[in-house]
DNA sequence: GTATTCATCCCAGAAAACAGGGATTTATGA
DNA sequence: TCATAAATCCCTGTTTTCTGGGATGAATAC
């Protein structure tokens, strides 16, 4: 029995490439291919009795990109694999997919034996994540969880953005029509909630968080 | 009249996307493709009468890289063309092909028809850069230029280090069995080298540097 | 509806940073 | 070798930051 596949991916190039690695493997049955994840929502849409098996989906692309449609096929009931290829490994998109329930997720640079391997697993049952790409995920995890437990109010970003980008105390206050005490105060406890000795630390916290550049 | 490629990248999939690419073209043939820059060195030492037009190379691959590769290609004067192909847009990469006289650079991620134009432009004697990557090209010079202007010293770079992970003076002259006034006029230093006000902006710019984290 | 957080303001003393002077010895490059 | 740069140290003020208190009204959350 063949598995049913859709690829979806704008770039004619990678799209060519991956047909080529997948002829060579005579279990897989290409159903559909698209240039945008909306003409892969369309197919499934209308094809509801067709098996399904496993959606290839590119992370950029036009109108529908593959974390829209990542999330929308797992919203569908219908026990449809997902695997995103990508160019980059940006946090935010390998959190949101895994958060919504992405079978597996690649680099585009990855080679032949990896797609192959990437595949068989996910049709198998089981997810495929690169060591790279699950530690990206749980160093995210760890951070976000870090920075759940300080939460600066919007006065407090105010301030320490002016401090990051060398104000004084007093033009600071002059700048927000507040007190200049006002400010120490802010700075003060700036000091203690984000457990830093100075105004280097506040510094460092602002360019973390790109309060600052 | 044919012209001669030779495609040199250790991805199967990129390859065989390339590959379907120039197939639909008639002007192309493909003499060679090359898993590493070593192999495509080795076939134009021995093809030395053969008309070689043009490599197409990645960058990363193993042993002799796309960078390597084309240094090398420039340095045999027998006019072979380059266009380098990349997962990612370092400025260093680009620089340093640049530099090395490269014809073209693309990002993997472009479309079948830059990789056409990128290609016809190429042989057709012109240079072919994306507007991005001769953005990226001329603001690492700028900085470069800019950087130059401005030379810390060893020492300097140690106490701003310590001033931008928290030490005040005292304890930053302790560490170095220094004065605390020397460690003083470092900081006077330090803050009009490099055109800052205070404490913030030498840990801005100790952080932009990666002395810190 | 009351407890907590936010935003604001105030004070005083100590510690540190900033500004603006110099000076000496040791490398080092032209 | 001679000038320049690097590394070191010193002084005196002034300004700013840091520390450790405290207070009040208004909004928000429980």
């Amino acid at each position: 029995m063949k598995y049913n596949l859709i690829i979806a991916d704008d770039h004619k190039m990678f799209l060519d490439g991956l047909l080529s690695i997948l002829d060579t493997e005579s279990d897989y049955n290409i159903l559909f291919t698209a240039k945008h994840g909306g003409h892969v929502k369309k197919y499934i849409s209308i094809n509801t009795e067709e098996q399904i098996d496993l959606v290839i989906t590119d992370v950029t692309m036009p109108e529908v990109d593959g974390i829209a449609l990542n999330k929308w096929i797992k919203k569908t009931d219908r026990n449809i694999k997902t695997l995103v290829v990508s160019m980059h490994n940006s946090a935010k998109i390998i959190d949101d997919l895994i958060e919504n329930n992405v079978d597996g997720y690649l680099q585009k640079n990855a080679q032949k034996e990896e797609f192959l391997r990437a595949i068989e697993t996910i049709l198998g049952g089981e997810k495929y994540f690169s060591k790279e790409i699950k530690d990206i995920y749980l160093q995210n995890k760890f951070e976000k969880n870090k920075e759940k437990e300080i939460k600066l109010t919007k006065r407090e970003v105010e301030v320490i953005s002016l401090i990051a980008e060398e104000f004084t105390t007093q033009e600071i206050a002059d700048k927000l029509f507040l007190s200049k005490h006002t400010i120490e105060s802010y700075r003060k406890n700036l000091i203690t909630k984000l457990n830093v000795r100075n105004l280097a630390g506040l510094t460092k916290y602002a360019i973390k968080k790109g309060y600052v550049s």
